[in-house]
RNA sequence: GCCCCCAUCGUCUAGGGGACCAGGACGUAGCCCUUUCAAGGCUAAGACCGGGGUUCGAAUCCCCGUGGGGGCACCA
């Protein structure tokens, strides 16, 4: 028997300020996979209360990028739901009504302070080697005078007001409790004095209105943990599950993944946004695949998944708190094996804008002869077009050179190719196996090597020293093609031949 | 500087006191297959950060160190 698992609503809460890389698709891929395990709600928050850092694209980039990677969500800015609106930046008056709230019952306050000398107050403590922090000025200012301040105009902003004695405790899903001093927690701004609140607010409303059940956001917000407890202790709500997702290392494991551009940009530059890997040729698959094993396990062999597979074995209990460096080779692997996986029609439609893309007359019905070919030997989309595009440019031009067989001279290779014409020419029928088969008897009465002879006829006929099978491409490629080529290449070979 | 989190092969990890001279995957090397390249098959090298405890027994529990990471904004 399955045990009973309650539906889970689950929120992927991005800020609208950036790329949706791919520390954020794992965040959204789990919350997924938790929301539909359990036959909840997966639900989508923008989180766009400072209009500073907003970034227009980036909205848009991240439906694009959630749709790409299959995680669809049941309520969001764009489709609505039961708590909507979504968007935090139409929700201000909810979350001053709590702030409000907050200062009525003597949890929060109105400060007055200006950033001069908030930033003066931190430049001391640093100097005295203290914790940077709010040094108190306006904690206990009386009623009358925050009153008569505000009706003079002086712009304030809520701070939350942290017991000064004491401890929190708080429970992580994944590292148990955690308790810390209240006194090592600063009075932290809720709303700024544009009337904005800042996250430790916003997401605490938002998360209790929407009966949000499980909270997975990254461990970036463990140092603040225990102030989003003592809010939901200060409104007295119950407070979700809490999950501290670990982060992503650089492929060295040294620093944040989203630091890494400063290094090896050339050399190893590998991506880390979603869409980047799209126009990569990985498959949405490999992707899902790949860094759903980041941070979490099944068992001892299973690693292959398809996104059913996930929902399926997905469980919070196997997520692993400790920081995870990406390993790109294995995204290749694992971009090699759902490649594999897919169907030749499937491979087929999705190989073919890369070949639009580079410029290749891509014929989608030539295409769909070839792709049986190249499905095994691709580990990215993006490969199949240096891998095939020879099947549809009209020529090649091979370097004279790569045309001479291994171990011959570029006369006796030009012999070869001459003798292999005129199999060709004479073959009665050009099904691989009977063209094979002569192409061996011929390689024999030369005394050639098999490899010695099709070396010297895949450049000729591909232009590359790597391709698929020759003689299956030579039938698709077909007759008169193949030999012009072939006839071609005599000409190359005889014009680096030794003249005696 | 202060607070917090984490710690098994190069990397991702299994392991939650005896089943572990530590298992799997990627990568690496070799072999087989083979018209190239892949794919596939087989094999090899490769780790419990250090020191103290607890225990008959520790990769597993506790403490201290060390290392790595995160955070210390009217950002999220």
């Amino acid at each position: 028997m399955v045990p009973e698992i309650k539906p889970a609503r689950v929120r992927f809460a991005p800020s609208p300020t950036g790329r949706f890389h791919i520390g954020s698709a794992r965040t959204a891929l789990y919350d997924y996979l938790y929301a539909r395990k359990t036959g909840g709600q997966f639900i989508l928050r923008l989180e766009d209360t400072d209009q500073k850092r907003f970034d227009p694209q980036s909205e848009s980039e991240f439906y694009e990028s959630l749709r790409w990677l299959g995680l669809h969500w049941d309520e969001g800015p764009d489709i609505g739901g039961p708590h909507a609106p979504y968007r935090q930046s139409e929700r201000v008056e909810l979350y001053q009504e709590y702030a409000d709230e907050l200062v009525a019952n003597g949890r929060a306050y109105h400060c007055f302070c200006t950033p001069e000398r908030l930033s003066q107050v931190r430049q001391e403590q640093q100097k005295r080697k203290e914790p940077p922090r709010y040094d108190g000025l306006c904690r206990s200012l009386s009623e009358r005078e925050v009153n008569a301040r505000r009706d003079s105009g002086e712009s304030t902003v809520i701070r939350f007001k942290t017991p000064r004695e004491g401890v929190t405790t708080c429970i992580d899903l994944l590292r148990g409790p955690i308790t810390i001093d209240n006194a090592t927690v600063d009075d932290y701004i809720l709303v700024k004095s544009s009337g904005m609140p800042v996250y430790h607010l916003a997401a605490m409303v938002d998360d209790y209105l929407m009966e949000i059940t499980h909270v997975l956001r990254g461990s970036e917000w463990l140092p603040t943990f225990p102030l989003h407890v003592m809010i939901y202790q200060a409104l007295e709500w119950q407070q979700p599950q809490w999950v501290h997702l670990s982060i992503f290392l650089n492929p060295s494991g040294k620093g944040k993944l989203s630091k890494r551009r400063t290094t090896n940009q050339r050399t190893s530059a590998k991506a880390i946004y979603a869409l980047e890997l799209r126009q990569m040729g990985y498959l949405p698959e490999a992707v899902v695949n790949w860094i759903s094993l980041m941070g979490w396990s099944y068992d001892d062999h299973t690693e292959f998944f398809q996104m059913k597979d996930l929902i399926d074995k997905f469980t919070l209990e196997k997520l692993n708190p400790s920081p995870a460096a990406v390993n790109y080779s294995k995204l290749d692997h694992f971009n090699g094996l759902h490649i594999r996986a897919l169907s030749t029609e499937d491979l087929t439609e999705r190989l073919y804008p890369f070949f639009v893309n580079a410029d290749v007359q891509c014929d989608p019905g030539l295409l769909a002869e070839i792709t049986p070919l190249i499905q095994e030997r691709i580990r990215s989309l993006e490969e199949a077009v240096e891998m095939a595009a020879f099947f549809f440019n009209p020529t090649v031009d091979p370097d004279p050179q790569e045309l001479v067989g291994k171990n011959l001279t570029p006369a006796e290779s030009a012999t070869a190719t001459r003798q292999a014409l005129a199999v060709l020419r004479n073959l009665v029928s050009f099904e691989p196996e009977h063209t094979e088969a002569e192409l061996r008897k011929l390689a024999d009465t030369l005394g050639l090597s098999a490899g010695q002879l099709f070396g010297i006829l895949r450049v000729a006929i591909t232009g590359q020293r790597v391709s698929p099978p020759l003689i299956e491409s030579m039938s698709i490629i077909g007759t008169e093609t193949v030999l012009s080529r072939l006839e071609q290449a005599v000409e190359k070979l005889d014009g680096i031949a030794d003249p005696e």
